[in-house]
DNA sequence: TACAAATAGATGTATGTACATCTATTATTC
DNA sequence: GAATAATAGATGTACATACATCTATTTGTA
């Protein structure tokens, strides 16, 4: 919990030059692998490592940034469709490969023992 | 990440019946480790994982609870010196050995695994 | 078809984190 | 010794999570 704590905090950081959060640019990214096909709250939520209860919140965020954009569903009006706006997608050109960078500054592992912490952590999670 | 957020979880969920969160546990139980000698507000963030600017407001929730007992230090009026109560000493007893039931609920590692795993997040974290 | 149940998401409250700032007190320095 | 700097902790704000509840809509059923 002390590893996880310090990368999203690595992570956290890195994201504060652009005036994001990492659940909001979580959410960017989620839309991304979508785009140009919008997503409904739902989808984005079983998408997250949390449970997700704060998605309209976190996307009501973005939508101030102007970094994406709500509507309602036409085919079910109870849903909620969101879409990248192009300042959306501008910003995750920005910050095309931070991620990457970020996680190359903060891990010590090389591939094989990543395979292997993954794999220790699958078994962990082993019912 | 995920995994974390699991074991948190479970932790939280394993404390409700008690009214605490992970984080006010997590105080009770530092205190536990100095009690009967109190401890200032600085010694029991340098014992947490974040990076503790909530301090204060845990023990606001604890004080309510009656379960600590929150005093001005008479050799450094700036400090503020927390004790656990009768309340907070029965509520560790009750809770005593949760934390463990909790830990074998959900982790399915054995030992050798668990020295693995920690080994290779201490790599992960090496500079 | 009308009514009940289920679903999607918004929203209120309690709690927690991050960060900035404030007050009181202590330590430092001139 | 008085002014300044440093420190301890409290507190305000923005944002996140957990949970309960509310509204609108759709689905299911009598």
């Amino acid at each position: 919990m002390y590893t996880a704590y310090l990368v999203k905090s690595h992570i956290s950081d890195g994201l504060k030059a652009y005036g994001l959060t990492a659940e909001q640019y979580n959410v960017l990214r989620i839309l991304k692998g979508k785009h140009p096909e919008h997503m409904c709250v739902r989808d984005i939520a079983s998408r997250t490592i949390e449970r997700s209860s704060n998605i309209p919140r976190i996307i009501d965020r973005l939508e101030v940034k102007k970094l994406v954009k709500r509507s309602t569903s036409a085919v079910d009006k109870r849903e909620t469709v969101i879409i990248l706006t192009q300042a959306g997608i501008n910003m995750l050109e920005t910050t095309n490969n931070l991620l990457e960078k970020l996680h190359e500054e903060i891990c010590g592992l090389d591939d094989e023992k990543l395979e292997q912490l993954n794999s220790l952590l699958d078994q962990f999670r082993k019912d």
